[in-house]
RNA sequence: GUGGGUAUGGCGCAGUUGGCUAGCGCGCCAGAUUGUGGCUCUGGAGGCCGUGGGUUCGAGUCCCACUAUCCACC
C-alpha cells in the first residue's frame, strides 16, 4: 500500500497527496526549516499554523548536540517537545558534516568530526544518524549521506557516491530494526535515500537507479546548490529525476530561490526546503511575487505601503515598510519575526499557487509568467 | 581666576625623530548569502586634521596667539 499518491499530473510537474502518522500534506510544497527546533526569529509553532506551514524541518546534528537526542526522547519526541503536530522531517547531519566541520575525518564506518560548540570530537555514521531521528521520532528520517563539494573531482565523487549508497543499504536496516523496537516513538518513521554525483550526469544517473532499487519511502536529490550554476542545476534534474520512482514522493534538498522552486517542480520535485526565506529574512531581504526587496534601505525609510500589497500575511496585515525597517536597523527581535513570517508566508503560498496551477492544468504557463513577475524588478 | 590636558569624517580614536593620494573601529549607503553558528563576506560615500599667524623645500605632527572643551586647585 503506497501513502503517496498523484492527483494530477502537468508535463513532469506532479501534484500529489502524501500520507503520514502525522497528517496528510498536499506537494509540492515547502517545508520551512527549524534547524533546532524553532524557526530563527522568534517563530513558534503557534505561528506556522497561521501561514499555512505543512511540514518543518529540523537537523539530527544540531538536536543531537544540543539539548540531546535522548533528552528529547525522554520528553515523548519531538512533536511533542514543540508542540506541533503535522509533519517533521529531519535532516541527517551528513550536511552538516560537509558544511560546518573544518576538520573531519570520513571513513567507511562513518564520520569523525569536532562539535561546531565546544570541539569536541564526534562520531556520527549511519546507524547514529538513525538512532538519534528514531529518538528524535520525526515523521521523516533522511539518509546519512556524503555531500561531496562541488569541485571534487570525478573520481572522488564516484567513491563518495558508492560509500553513500552502503551507508544507505545501512541506514534502511537500522531503521527497520528501530522501528520495531518496543519503546520506539514513531514505529511508523519513513526513511528518504539522498541521491548525490555532483555534476555528473552517469553518476547520478547510474546511482538513482540503484537507490530507486531499495524501496524506500521518498527520494532526494542532494548535493545541489552548493556552487554550481543554476543550469546545471536544472540539467542535473532534467537527468536524474526520470530515473527515480515516480509513484514516491521526490525532494530537492536545500532549493532554493522562488525560481529554482519553480523549476523544481517542472521537473517532477514534489518537496523544498531551504534557510532564504529565514535566513534572509532576518537580515531583511524580502521575497514578493515581483522580486525582492532589501527593506534596509534607505528608500523604505518612508514607505508606509506593507512589504508587499495585497499579501495577507502577519507583518503585512498590521504593518509598514517604513516601521519595519527601523525595527530591523534598530536590530528589534520584531523585525526579524516579521520579516520572517512575511518570507515563510510567501514561500508557503507560492507553494498553493504552484499546486492550484497543476491542478487547473496550466502549470507551465503559469511558471513563465511568475518568473517573468520576479525578475520584473518592479517591487516598488 | 591659576595650573595641566585635549581639539583629526556622524561617534570613538591611530597617526612614529616633520616626508608620497591622512588611516582604523563603529555608524551610514549598497551588494552577496540555497539540507541555518541570530552570522559572515564584498564594495562605496564622507575629512581644507578647532581658528589665525609663524618656522621649513615640506606641517595633522614644531612655535605663538586665540577659541572651545575636560580635569585639578583657589
Amino acid at each position: 500500500m503506497t501513502n503517496y499518491k498523484i492527483l494530477k499530473k502537468c508535463g513532469n510537474a506532479k501534484r500529489a497527496e502524501f500520507q503520514t502518522v502525522h497528517g496528510t500534506v498536499q506537494t509540492p510544497l515547502f517545508m520551512n526549516v527549524g534547524t533546532v527546533g524553532a524557526i530563527k526569529g522568534a517563530v513558534g509553532t503557534e505561528d506556522l499554523e497561521g501561514i499555512d506551514t505543512q511540514v518543518e524541518l529540523s537537523n539530527t546534528y544540531h538536536l543531537s548536540v544540543r539539548p540531546g537526542d535522548k533528552v528529547i526522547k525522554e520528553l515523548g519526541g519531538l512533536h511533542k517537545f514543540m508542540n506541533w503536530s503535522k509533519p517533521i522531517l529531519t535532516d541527517s547531519g551528513g550536511f552538516q558534516v560537509f558544511s560546518l566541520a573544518k576538520l573531519r575525518k570520513i571513513k567507511e564506518e562513518g564520520v569523525t568530526f569536532n562539535c561546531h560548540i565546544d570541539g569536541h570530537k564526534i562520531f556520527m555514521g549511519p546507524e547514529e544518524s538513525m538512532q538519534i531521528q528514531s529518538n528524535l521520532a520525526s515523521t521523516i528520517a533522511m539518509a546519512f549521506d556524503e555531500c561531496p563539494p562541488s569541485k571534487a573531482d570525478d573520481r572522488y565523487i564516484k567513491n563518495s557516491v558508492e560509500r553513500t549508497t552502503r551507508w544507505l543499504e545501512r541506514c534502511k536496516k537500522e531503521m527497520a530494526r528501530l522501528n520495531s523496537l518496543e519503546d520506539t516513538i514513531n514505529k511508523e518513521q519513513l526513511l528518504f535515500g539522498i541521491n548525490q554525483g555532483g555534476v555528473v550526469d552517469q553518476i547520478r544517473i547510474d546511482h538513482a537507479k540503484t537507490i530507486s532499487e531499495m524501496e524506500l519511502d521518498g527520494y532526494a536529490v542532494g548535493g545541489l546548490a552548493v556552487g554550481e550554476t543554476h543550469e546545471e542545476m536544472y540539467h542535473i534534474l532534467d537527468v536524474t529525476v526520470p530515473h527515480l520512482p515516480e509513484n514516491k514522493p521526490t525532494y530537492l534538498m536545500g532549493v532554493g530561490t522562488p525560481a529554482n522552486i519553480l523549476e523544481g517542480v517542472d521537473r517532477g520535485v514534489d518537496f523544498f526546503d531551504c534557510v532564504y526565506p529565514s535566513r534572509n529574512g532576518r537580515h531583511g531581504q524580502l521575497w514578493t511575487k515581483y522580486g525582492k526587496l532589501n527593506l534596509k534601505n534607505a528608500r523604505y525609510q518612508l514607505d508606509t505601503r506593507p512589504i508587499e500589497e495585497g499579501c495577507n500575511c502577519p507583518a503585512c496585515r498590521r504593518y509598514t515598510r517604513a516601521y519595519i525597517r527601523h525595527l530591523l536597523k534598530a536590530e528589534e527581535m520584531l523585525g526579524m519575526r516579521l520579516c520572517v513570517l512575511h518570507n515563510l508566508y510567501f514561500y508557503n503560498h507560492m507553494m498553493e499557487d504552484i499546486r492550484n496551477a497543476i491542478d487547473a492544468g496550466n502549470y507551465q504557463n503559469f511558471k513563465k509568467e511568475r518568473i517573468d513577475m520576479l525578475n520584473s524588478g518592479e517591487v516598488d
